[in-house]
DNA sequence: CCATGAAATGTGAGCGCTCACATTCTGCGG
DNA sequence: CCGCAGAATGTGAGCGCTCACATTTCATGG
């Protein structure tokens, strides 16, 4: 592998004028420019970004953590978030993690750091993560991507409060007075958000509201909640924290011989890929996941500048009306 | 931030002595040992990997290429390959690309390698993606994930021929001997390989081949494909190359009455999350990704040591057979 | 109590680059 | 044709670490 003295003693001058040719520094003259470009594609030469790391003290590289299973909405996330740093010119290093206990955060935290990333984003599901991280000192920036709304932290989210009162809305409009909730895993920030936002939206208009039903995320949980839930009546919709839910619920329902939406409206939240042709298509909330990413890598930019963003960057949620709601019979 | 020299001046010995404690070398007396560990916890010491790798001409590193959309399977070997990797001991940087042309996977190489990655998985989803980074001189070795079997590549897969294979046999041994086929897009090597295998099992079987149909991965083409198939018949079972092109399918037959398996089988690929709650439950094709990551580090570290891997690492995939496949009327 | 070799520790160079500064070239007016 | 400012290029140090080797320390036997 040829270094910069190889690529200077080939092109005539020295691997201080290399460097200017590399950094597209304007005090080189043409013809040297040239010589010294000809030089570099001859030895087929690159830079080494691990010694002008070492000097500059700037990697251009943030070090992302993601806690968890490969959910949609966080993997969505990862995928965003890392096309907006690539071109921002950032790298990303990934330090993913099963559980996101304080030992395993300090060990991504660790590799992160010795690797000398410029910042750390955190993609938190869970209470768990975010508090692990608040424990620690880190000396570089930290963004997450996390919906809890707490403070001293720069966080960047979709609104889930918003999304879950929108699809309430919905609900309520159509005439359903007793809307059911069936919520997400009790460590899910999403999911105590989305909760929130459910009531919240009951309370406003005078509805009952029921103690919610809590899955887990998967289809599986979806299902098994459903076949306990097609015996009951007494409500006429339910919200589901996620669309996996939903279509466990639908699967239940259908065996039950219950009619969607006829008897039973169904809300989801997320958009999935699929959502659009569950049977019946599912009602739901979609969340732009390119933007959240887009976000977290501006936010970034702002806060490496030395600029500290007060506020927590949120964007909004939308209602995807389809055939898995109706009114009420 | 603290750096080796004072660490070293803090714990009264000499920078190298520091190093051997933090290589763990055996020739530290217990006693100096400790103060340098005292003086590390101290300052908070972290050693630079820059600087070790500055010098050793390791970095630990791998890059990370995938190309195209998140559809699940990548995703999944993606992040199989990253957890694998982070238990070898090895970081990972990714290189995410949205088209697969010659230029972005230079773009993409220069970045690793400038990086001084130690070696490159690509993880292949068209054929495009190969034949790019074929043309390129990396200097370092190369992993695919990639199911073309072409020669001249360390290459590891799920047999996506094999599975096919079950597929169609599964079908089959049911009494069914019209057995369409709705494709991947022309460019997936995955495609390919499993219209090749559905072929094959036909003609081995003496089946009629037809013309198969031809998706692009996505629920709305399996379902506009659906829309059509329903007006027709002269075949009682289809195998969709992927499990959310079956959804699709399986919405246009909902709708248009066709019963699901009783007038037409359906059978899967992939086993997503979702697959075990379509109604009906999908029968498909379950391959493990994690267990694909951990063979494209196995592989890695094979070839890292310089070991010339001759024979592409397949494993197979399996059937599971749900509601959504019956014996012909 | 000293020589001796092994164990423990120290020294200096250098990885490939950029930074700050020094030096050498230009072209131009007098 | 000389001097000079400004442009172009060169020089040497040093980022934080490891490597190879040099030196010191220690325990042991004679």
């Amino acid at each position: 592998m040829a270094n910069i003295t190889d690529v200077a003693r080939l092109a005539g001058v020295s691997h201080q004028t290399v460097s200017r040719v590399l950094n597209n520094q304007d005090t080189v003259r043409p013809v040297t420019r040239e010589r010294v470009q000809a030089a570099i594609a001859e030895l087929n030469y690159r830079p080494s970004l691990v010694a002008r790391a070492l000097v500059t003290r700037r990697t251009r590289t943030v070090g992302l953590i993601s806690t968890g299973n490969p959910l949609y909405g966080p993997s969505s996330t990862a995928l965003g978030f890392n096309e907006a740093a690539r071109q921002a010119g950032y790298q990303v290093t990934i330090a993913s993690m099963a559980t996101a206990d304080r030992a395993s955060m300090l060990d991504a935290v660790d590799v992160l750091l010795r690797q000398h990333v410029e910042a750390v984003v955190l993609i938190a599901a869970d209470y768990e993560a975010i508090e692990a991280i608040q424990g620690i000192s880190l000396g570089v920036p930290l963004v997450t991507a996390e919906s809890s709304g707490r403070p001293g932290l720069h966080s960047v989210s979709i609104d889930q409060f918003r999304g879950a009162e929108l699809a309430t809305a919905h609900l309520a409009d159509l005439g359903h007075r007793d809307i059911l909730h069936l919520a997400g895993p009790a460590e899910s920030m999403d999911a105590a958000e989305r909760t929130r936002g459910w009531r919240s939206e009951l309370e406003r208009r005078g509805l009952a509201v029921r103690e919610p039903l809590v899955g887990d995320w998967s289809p599986e949980s979806g299902y098994e909640i459903g076949v306990g839930l097609a015996r009951e009546n007494g409500f006429s919709a339910i919200f589901s924290a996620n669309d996996q839910m939903a279509l466990g619920l639908l699967h239940a329902l259908s065996n039950a011989g219950v009619r969607v939406p006829q008897d039973l409206s169904i809300v989801g939240f997320d958009d999935i890929p699929e959502a659009a042709h569950f049977i019946p298509p599912l009602t739901t909330i979609r969340q732009d996941f390119a933007e959240l990413g887009r976000d977290i890598m501006a936010t970034l930019l702002v806060v490496l500048d030395g600029i500290d963003v007060a506020e927590p960057v949120q964007t909004e949620p939308r209602l995807i009306m389809r055939a898995s709601t109706g009114a009420p019979a």
